[in-house]
DNA sequence: GCCGTTTTCGGCCCGACTGTTTTCAGTCG
């Protein structure tokens, strides 16, 4: 069992006790061990098979809870959980998910009129009964019918690169105004977090309603939900939702950080203004009434004792030891890619030529690039067998000849087929300077399967690097199950280096498993696995999964020159 | 339900906006 599936039955159980109407601390106390558990990179289950005595360790675990781990991993529920499910449907607890409507509405509804399912409640409110309960009223029950609509239509978070697409846009455009002073998006989206729930824009301005008033009129934001004195919240054509905050100049800094979170971040910064008998708020950090920092990010958390912390690393996951310590990483920075070791071209599914590849990336500055078309077994995509490969290579060698000032090396993305042998013979992968190894088929297979698939390619001695781990697809496809200790043991022992494939919609590794990979000392890759010369763009996405990790330029193989590089390749090469 | 360099009991982060209310509860971030 994951340790996302021990967390997600903790939320759960969270979920259905704040229906229920239960102590909101016990409530939170589930919550936060669920997130100790989904940010833990070791297995929960093995630490119940190997140390259970050490669960009690983990921050927000204890006596009661870590019961209730052992119990889970063991049976897959706990009895608390499933008396609780058997009390309240799951169509009550998805009635959450409905915008502006909380556990005390839900409850109310589920009690007073007995609703069960989203499709009950719709028919509930179209018949008028919702606005007759007590704390309803007609704004309510339409808000739940738009709501209900709204939910059809969306529902996932969106990835951060469409989410940053449109903010910048809007950005671009507010910031043209001569009332606002700054701009700057906050949230998730400042953290480049790999989705994004809403947007969070921040204005300093002594104006709030011309930005307010120019924000409701551009042409991607399609309604205004809310509006006040300084806060505005508005849906946009695709459907993302977006808050603007307008604060004072001398604010800017506080409401920064206040907003950029996470929570989680955020709790632990106002603990520490309260420790120190302080308020922190969006509008600064206070002694009493005086404001003693707020202009300034940097200020807050140097009052606080600590180094300015990288959005990227706001999670509450071991950052403010790093920055009381000093230890904070130095984190790596697009500027630092010298290279890009994972694209296709005409050769096989991508629409530019060997030439075309080459001339881009020397244009985006890089020093060298490894052409990898995939291998004969993707035959949708005209995967190469081993005579059109060497073939392939050959033209490579013809336009390196032609081009100066960016090396192209011969490689290859070749797939590690279901029953664990690679897609092409041992002998011409040999010949390559750059194997990508990758699994595209056979994701479902069980986890022990998997695992020997990926054992096998890490242990055959032309694989230089495993490309997108799980296979995973942000929002829409689980990756593969494998055990991550075993795969990054081997990895790190045969000299395999691990790939942050940057495209948007993989983003894998995450920012986890990256860090967990660096920390067993195994060479991180960051590619784009362009199949066009536009595709080189996303780099910045990996970039930023980088930095979520913690990465340093140090941990990142192509930040090297291509001497250097060649000489961390494995020993077999 | 967890946690402790004032505590093993009594705390547990903070504020804006909305809707349903006549001073505030619920929801959200």
């Amino acid at each position: 069992m994951q340790n996302g599936e021990i967390a997600g039955l903790f939320l759960e159980l969270a979920d259905l006790l704040e229906i229920q109407g239960s102590n909101p601390f016990r409530i939170r106390a589930y919550r936060n061990a669920a997130r100790t558990i989904e940010n833990e990179t070791e297995s929960f289950e093995l630490i119940v098979k190997n140390s259970p005595e050490e669960l009690q360790s983990f921050s927000g675990i204890g006596k009661d809870l870590a019961e209730k781990i052992v119990h889970v991993v063991e049976t897959g529920s706990f009895s608390q959980l499933e008396e609780l499910r058997n009390e309240i449907p799951v169509g009550v607890v998805q009635m959450l998910r409905l915008p502006g409507i909380g556990p005390k509405k839900v409850g109310a509804m589920y009690r007073e009129l007995a609703l069960t399912t989203i499709d009950e409640l719709k028919a509930a409110a179209e018949q008028g009964q919702i606005s007759e309960l007590k704390g309803f009223a007609k704004k309510t029950e339409e808000s739940i019918l738009k709501g209900i609509e709204h939910l059809a239509e969306m529902g996932n978070r969106a990835l951060l690169a469409e989410a940053k697409a449109q903010v910048d846009f809007i950005i671009e455009d507010l910031s043209q105004l001569d009332s606002v002073q700054k701009i700057s998006v906050a949230g998730s989206c400042r953290r480049r977090k790999e989705t994004v729930g809403d947007l969070d824009l921040l204005i300093s301005s002594d104006n709030s309603e011309e930005a307010m008033e120019t924000l409701k009129e551009h042409p991607l934001v399609s309604e205004v939900l809310q509006q006040g004195k300084t806060k505005q919240r508005v849906r946009l054509n695709t459907g993302l939702e977006m808050d603007l905050r307008v604060v004072p100049e001398n604010s800017y800094g506080a409401a920064m950080q206040y907003f950029t979170g996470s929570k989680e971040h955020n709790i632990v910064m106002r603990k520490k203004a309260q420790e120190r008998g302080w308020k922190l708020n969006e509008y600064g950090l206070f002694e009493g009434e005086k404001q003693i920092a707020g202009d300034s990010e940097e200020e807050i958390y140097t009052q606080l004792g600590l180094e300015w912390i990288p959005p990227e690393l706001r999670e509450d996951r071991g950052e403010f030891e790093a920055s009381e310590k000093g230890t904070l990483p130095k984190l790596i920075e697009l500027k630092d890619i010298c290279a890009d070791l994972h694209m296709h071209t005409t050769a096989s599914d991508g629409t530019a030529s060997i030439k075309e590849m080459a001339e881009a990336a020397k244009k985006l500055g890089w020093k060298y690039i490894s052409i990898t078309d995939h291998s004969k077994r993707v035959t949708m995509a005209n995967g190469l067998d081993e005579k059109r490969l060497r073939k392939h290579w050959e033209n490579i060698r013809k336009v390196q000849e032609e081009i100066k000032g960016i090396d192209i090396l011969c490689g290859i993305e070749c797939d590690i087929l279901e029953d664990g042998t690679m897609d092409l013979s041992e002998e011409v992968l040999l010949e390559a300077d750059w194997v990508v190894a990758v699994l595209h088929y056979g994701l479902k297979q069980p986890k022990e399967k998997i695992n020997q698939r990926l054992l096998n390619a890490i242990r055959c001695p032309a694989v230089t690097a495993i490309g997108h781990l799980t296979g995973r697809l942000v929002n829409r496809r689980k990756g593969a199950d494998m055990d991550m200790d075993d795969i990054f043991k081997a990895a790190s022992d045969y000299g395999v280096m691990m790939e942050i494939n940057a495209h948007p919609k993989r983003l894998d590794l995450n920012d986890l498993h990256a860090r967990k990979a660096r920390d067993m000392g195994i060479p991180i890759v960051i590619n784009t696995d362009a199949h066009s010369t536009k595709g080189f763009d996303v780099m910045q996405y990996g970039i930023f999964q980088a930095r979520r990790a913690g990465l340093e330029k140090k941990d990142v193989a192509n930040t090297r020159t291509l001497k250097q590089f060649r000489k961390m390749l494995r020993t077999s090469r």
